[in-house]
Formats: structure tokens, sequence, C-alpha cells
DNA sequence: CCGTTTCCTTGAATCAGTCAAATCACGGCG
DNA sequence: CGCCGTGATTTGACTGATTCAAGGAAACGG
């Protein structure tokens, strides 16, 4: 990285704190945590931290394109530091983990819809749903169970 | 509609009650409702209908194949009835109107991810997000501030 | 080093959704 | 046609994620 997170605070115009420079080092650690994650193991940096505080780091950083919001269906938000390089998500249904997807395709027929209904769109968020390797070898017969009780159906496309 | 709510209640394994027959003639007029709305709608057809009810029937008509649930990030669950077609949607960020757009594509690219890292993908969402007609005609400059709370950038692909 | 502005803390409130116990009714059986 | 058992609904309380608000503290420009 060869911009420190001093540096990217301050280009995005807010202020360098403890709390935020707590946030961004856990998250450089652990991409995808959630708030209580981050809360956690941000303590360790600044023991005084409160989950309002993170809260309000988090809207600052989003807002100012230094993290993303990602919202699995089911699961609280998880941030991620890694922005504009359009990427998507893995999210296993069994333990809500979370792996990055690099979009290979530069223009995907599918994500340029051809009726718009009227819509302008700005965005084409994809989120891959499955089982993460750990959960497979885990419980080797969930597959079926998880399945019945989200959408059925094979992969939609 | 060949088969009745009540053919498909019955095929499905569920007993036939005035609450399902509310919430399902609610759905079939307004696809993508959330809750608040179809407990209110539902009312009209069934006035001591409860809340928890909706919940109740929207879990078993989920669990059963004849609902599906759509969690658009930020805001309550929406229901809707078309099932096993392989859909997808477009959200409007300033009003959460939500559109049906058909899948054109048969295999799309991205839809496969080359690499998977370990998870066995089971289903592929995509959510496109943008401003619909009306909230575009309503306020003009509106673009530009929404999409900075959000992910910038043009549309992911 | 001081003042202004922004940020963090503390505490409370909201909202969507869930859990649990008791009542009710669908629909099979006699 | 009416009874019974299972499953559905009602009522009420509760959790968990997130937000709101007021006061105090800290950043940073001068």
């Amino acid at each position: 990285m060869a911009t420190t997170w001093q540096e990217q605070l301050r280009t995005a115009g807010l202020r360098v704190t403890r709390p935020r420079l707590s946030v961004l080092q856990v998250l450089a650690e652990r991409p995808h945590a959630d708030v209580d994650t981050i809360v956690s193991a941000a303590r360790a940096l600044h023991p005084t931290l409160s989950p309002q505080a993170v809260y309000g780091v988090l809207q600052a950083l989003v807002s100012s394109g230094l993290a993303r919001r990602i919202e699995p269906a089911g699961a609280p938000a998880l941030f991620e530091l890694r922005v504009g390089d359009n990427h998507h998500h893995l999210v296993c249904r069994s333990c809500g983990a979370v792996a990055d997807v690099d979009c290979t395709v530069g223009a995907a027929p599918c994500l340029t819809p051809s009726d718009t209904a009227g819509f302008v769109v700005d965005e084409a968020e994809v989120v891959f749903w499955g089982l993460c390797r750990e959960c497979r070898v885990r419980t080797p017969g969930v597959t079926a169970q998880v399945l019945q009780h989200d959408n059925r159906g094979g992969v939609n496309a």
C-alpha cells in the first residue's frame, strides 16, 4: 500500500483519528468483517472504542469512498476496503463466509438488461450463493436441506 | 392462472386458510410488496389479520416454493409469487421501487465465476441499482447525490 | 497555545423480524 | 353431520442491528 491510512483519510477530507485508523487496520486484516467483529478487533488497538463510534466511522468511510458496505440477505452488514474495482461476492449459505470474485468479463450481456422498465441503471450487483469448502466437508448432507429453504432451482442466469 | 390458490396450497401440503388466501391475493395484485404493505392490504380481505400471521404465512409460502423473498440492501424484505423462472430485479435507489428483469441470456459468462474459491455455487443473484422513471423526473439532480452515498463508479460488470 | 469544527462518547429509541404459549379452525374420521 | 387431532393463528413479549440526540473531547489551522 503506497499511501498510508492517514493520507487516504486526509485526501477524503476526513480528520485522522484513532478510531478511524483502528477500523481501517482491522478492515485491512479482515476483509468482509461485520460491525461486531470490527468492534471487538479494534478494541485491541483502542480499548475505549464504542460500537456507535464504529458505526459512525464506517458511515464516514463508505460515504467518502474508502470502504464499501455489502449486505447479504439475512445477515448483518459487512464492510470491505476494496473499492472501485468491480468485484462481486460469493456467500456461503451455511456459515456466511464471504469471498471476492473478480469479474472477468468486460461487458457481460446479462448485466445490461434489455428492458430496464424506464430505470437508469448505474450498478449491477451480483451475489453468488453456495457452500464454502469447509461447510461442504463438515456437513456433507446439508446442500439439499439448505436449498429447500431458499429459492430452489439451479443457478439463475 | 389455471390453478387456483386453493389447489396450489393443497399441492404444497399446506392447509387452505383465510390468511393465506388473503396474502396470496395481495401478492398477486402487488408483486414486490413488503410485510407492512401486505398486512395493510390483506386486512381488507381479513380484518383481524395480525402481522405475525403474515410473517408465518410468508414463511410457509417461501418454504414451500410458492413465493420468493427478496431483500434489497437497506430495505425490509419484499415478497413475490414469480418463482422458478430465473428473473432478477431493478431497484430504485430513491424510492425503492422494484421491477422484474427477465434474464435474456442463457449462459451468462459473468454468472459462472472462474475462480469460485472452493465454493459450490447454486444460485447467482443479480440486483440492478438505479433510478426509476418517476424519481428521475421528480428530482432531476438526485443522481449525483445518491451515488455519492453508495458505491461509486459506473456499472459493475 | 487557542478556538472552531468535527468527531467520539453515552444513553436511549426505532425498526424489522423472531420466539413462545394459548386459542382457534381446517379437514379427516366416525 | 359433528367430533377430534394437527397445524395455523393470535397475542404479547423479546432480540438484534442500526440510528438518533446531547454533551464532551480531540483534531488541526492559525
